[in-house]
DNA sequence: CTGTTAGCGCGTTCAG
DNA sequence: CTGAACGCGCTAACAG
C-alpha cells in the first residue's frame, strides 16, 4: 500500500502538502499541486479513508435500516437513498431487521462501532429506545416511514391514517358496508394508523363495533392469504377487503382466487403501497401509493443537514400524502343485495 | 467518546487488557475480564472501529457493486449477500452502477478508499480492467452473474445460455418457427449468453439465419416495449417472443396489450427470470428462473473464503443452472396455420 | 504557500 | 497473566 509519505518523497514535499492536495484544502502553487498529482498517480495511490476518517471523526457513510430490502417499497426507498447519498458524496450501508427488535439493535451497534455519520432508521418496534440509544453515541438520525411518539428526532413518513381513511371512504361510497381490515403487525405504526383510518372511515359511516372486521398479522403475503382466508370464511364474510399493505394484498387475492371469489365482482380489494409500474404487466389493484423515492430523498436531505451541522434547532417531522389510486380492483358501485345482513 | 483509555482508568489496568478483553484475545484472568467488563458498560463503551482496522488492516466489510437495486433479480441478489455475510460478521455495502462504466469506476474507487475487505461485483461490462483494478489493491473480487473473459478471480452465475436454449426449444416444440428475441445490451454477457442459447435453438431446428428476428436494447421495461413493438409490427411478425430478462417481458406484454393481441394466443411469451413469489397474484410466465438467492449466498462464500485466506490457490467458477419453469404465456402447441411462411 | 509536530483509537511486539 | 512503547495513515494546529 502506498502512502501519502510515498507520495511526498517522490513528489520531493511534506505528507501534509500531499494531503492538502489531495483534499483540495489549504493552498497549494500551482507547481507542487502538479508534481504531487504526477507522483500520486504514478504510485497508484489511493487515500486510505479509515485513517483519514479517523483523524477528521467523519465518515461520509450513512447507514440505512429496514426491516426487509425484499419489499419494492423499501427497494425504492433504497435507491433513493443512495442516490441522495452518492450525490453529495457519502456512500450508504444497509442492513435488514426483519421487524425484529434484536437483529435492530445487533446493527444498530455494529454501525456505531464503524462510526458512521448518521443513520437512517425504520424502526421494528415503537419504543423510542433506539432513538436514543443511537443519540446518546452522538450519531444524528433520521426516523423513516413510521412513527415513534417521544422521540426527538427528524422523521419522514407518509400519511398512513388518511390513506387509510380514503381507501375506505372509496369502499363506502361504493356501497360496501362489511368491510374487512387485514392489518399488520400490532406496534409497527404503519399498521396502527391504518387500522385508524379504517376505524374514522368506518365510524363516519356509523359503522362503530368493528371489532368482527379487523385482524393483526404480518407484513408479507403468508399472513395476508391467512388472514383473507379467515374473513370470507366467517360466518358474516366481507364484501370488501381493505389490505394493510402490498404483500397482504397479494395474499388476499391469492386466497380470494384459492376459494373461487373473484376481485372485484364477488370481493371488492383494496390495499396500501403501489407495486413499481416496472414490475406490473397490468396494474390492477386500487391502491393508496407512497411515494417512496421522494421520501427516502427528503429524508436523506434531512440527515445531511443535521450531520453538516446546518439544519434547525427543532425537530422536523415531514409528512406526505398518499396518492389514492382507482383501479379495477374496487370495483363498481354494489347494489343492495351484495350487502347481506 | 469514550475509549479504550477511559475503561482502562475506570477499571484500573491498561489499556491493552481493555483490548484484550474485548476482543477475546490473549489472556485475561477472571477477575479482571469482569472488572474491564462493568467498566466498559458503565461508560457505555463502544469500540471504534476505524481505529481498529486502521491497525489490524481488516474492516469486516464487503461491497455488492451491482447494475440496479431496483430489479427483484438483484434485491434477492443483496438480501442473500447480507444474509450470508452478516453471520459472518461482515457488513455489507452496496452501491448501483446503472451499467454504467464511470459509474462503477468511481463506486469502486470509493470503495477501495474505504479499504473494504472484499467486492462482490456484476460487471456493467465485459472488459478484465475493472477486476485487474481491483486486484491490483489486493482486494479479493468475485464476479457474480456475468462472465468475463480473461479475468483471474472467482465467478458465479446461472448458465443463461443453457436456460435460453431450454425456453427456445420449448417454443420450438409447441410448433413456432418465427420466434423473436428481444435482447439485452451487447456487451452485458448475459445477453450475449441469452442469446447464444437461441442461436443454438433456432440452428439445431434448421433456422440458421436469424437476423430478422433479433433486437438489442436494455434490461428495462421500455426497451422491451420498443423492442416488441418493432418486432409485432414487421412485415413477418413473431409467432412467439423470447424476452432476454423480466422488465423486458413485462414491457412486451405492455406492447402486446396496446396492439390488442392476447398472450399466448395471439403471440406465445417466454422470458428471462421469475419474479419472486411474493410480489406476483397469478404466476403467468413461462420463464427460466436463476436461484438469485443461492448464488448470491455462494458468491458470498467464495469472497469470504478468499478474504480470510483460505480458498484454493486456482480459481472457481460455479455455474448454476436455471430452472424451466412452464406457464400460461408459453400456451400450447401451435397449428401449421398459425405459422404464417 | 509550505513544513513540523502531534495525536485520532486501537492492536502488535516485545518485555516482564 | 499484564504492561510499555510504538505506529497504522492521515490531518489539525501552529509556525514560518
Amino acid at each position: 500500500m502506498t502512502t501519502i509519505h510515498d507520495v511526498a518523497k517522490l513528489a520531493g514535499v511534506a505528507p501534509i502538502t500531499v494531503s492538502r492536495v489531495i483534499n483540495n484544502s489549504g493552498y497549494a502553487s500551482k507547481a507542487t499541486r502538479k508534481r504531487v498529482e504526477t507522483a500520486a498517480a504514478e504510485l497508484g495511490y489511493v487515500q486510505n479513508r479509515l485513517a483519514r476518517s479517523l483523524r477528521t471523526k467523519r465518515t461520509n457513510a450513512i447507514a440505512l435500516v429496514l426491516t426487509d430490502i425484499t419489499n419494492p417499497f423499501f427497494t425504492t426507498v433504497a435507491r433513493g437513498v443512495e442516490d441522495a447519498a452518492s450525490e453529495a458524496g457519502y456512500t450508504v450501508t444497509y442492513c435488514n431487521t426483519d421487524e425484529n427488535e434484536v437483529k435492530q439493535q445487533k446493527n444498530l451497534d455494529l454501525l456505531i462501532q464503524q462510526q458512521v455519520d448518521g443513520i437512517l432508521l425504520v424502526p421494528a418496534y415503537s419504543s423510542a429506545d433506539a432513538i436514543q440509544y443511537i443519540q446518546n453515541h452522538n450519531t444524528p438520525v433520521v426516523i423513516l416511514d413510521r412513527r415513534i411518539l417521544d422521540a426527538k428526532a427528524d422523521s419522514v413518513r407518509c400519511d398512513s391514517e388518511k390513506g387509510a381513511y380514503e381507501l375506505v371512504r372509496l369502499l363506502l361510497e361504493l356501497g360496501h358496508r362489511h368491510i374487512a381490515m387485514l392489518g399488520g403487525p400490532k406496534g409497527a405504526s404503519t399498521a396502527d394508523d391504518r387500522l385508524s383510518g379504517y376505524r374514522r372511515a368506518m365510524a363516519e359511516a356509523g359503522l362503530h363495533d368493528v371489532t368482527h372486521w379487523v385482524q393483526f398479522g404480518s407484513f408479507n403475503q403468508a399472513s395476508g392469504y391467512k388472514m383473507a382466508m379467515k374473513a370470507i370464511s366467517s360466518t358474516t364474510p366481507p364484501t370488501a377487503i381493505f389490505a394493510a399493505n402490498n404483500f397482504i394484498a397479494i395474499g388476499a387475492m391469492k386466497a380470494l382466487q384459492n376459494c373461487g371469489l373473484s376481485v372485484p365482482e364477488d370481493v371488492a380489494l383494496v390495499g396500501f403501497d403501489d407495486l413499481p409500474p416496472a414490475l406490473v404487466t397490468f396494474p390492477f389493484l386500487t391502491v393508496a401509493s407512497q411515494p417512496a423515492y421522494e421520501m427516502a430523498q427528503k429524508a436523506t436531505h434531512l440527515l445531511l443537514s443535521r450531520i453538516e451541522g446546518n439544519g434547525p434547532d427543532d425537530i422536523r417531522e415531514i409528512i406526505l400524502p398518499t396518492e389514492l389510486i382507482v383501479r379495477r380492483s374496487s370495483g363498481p358501485a354494489i347494489n343492495g343485495l351484495n350487502q347481506a345482513k
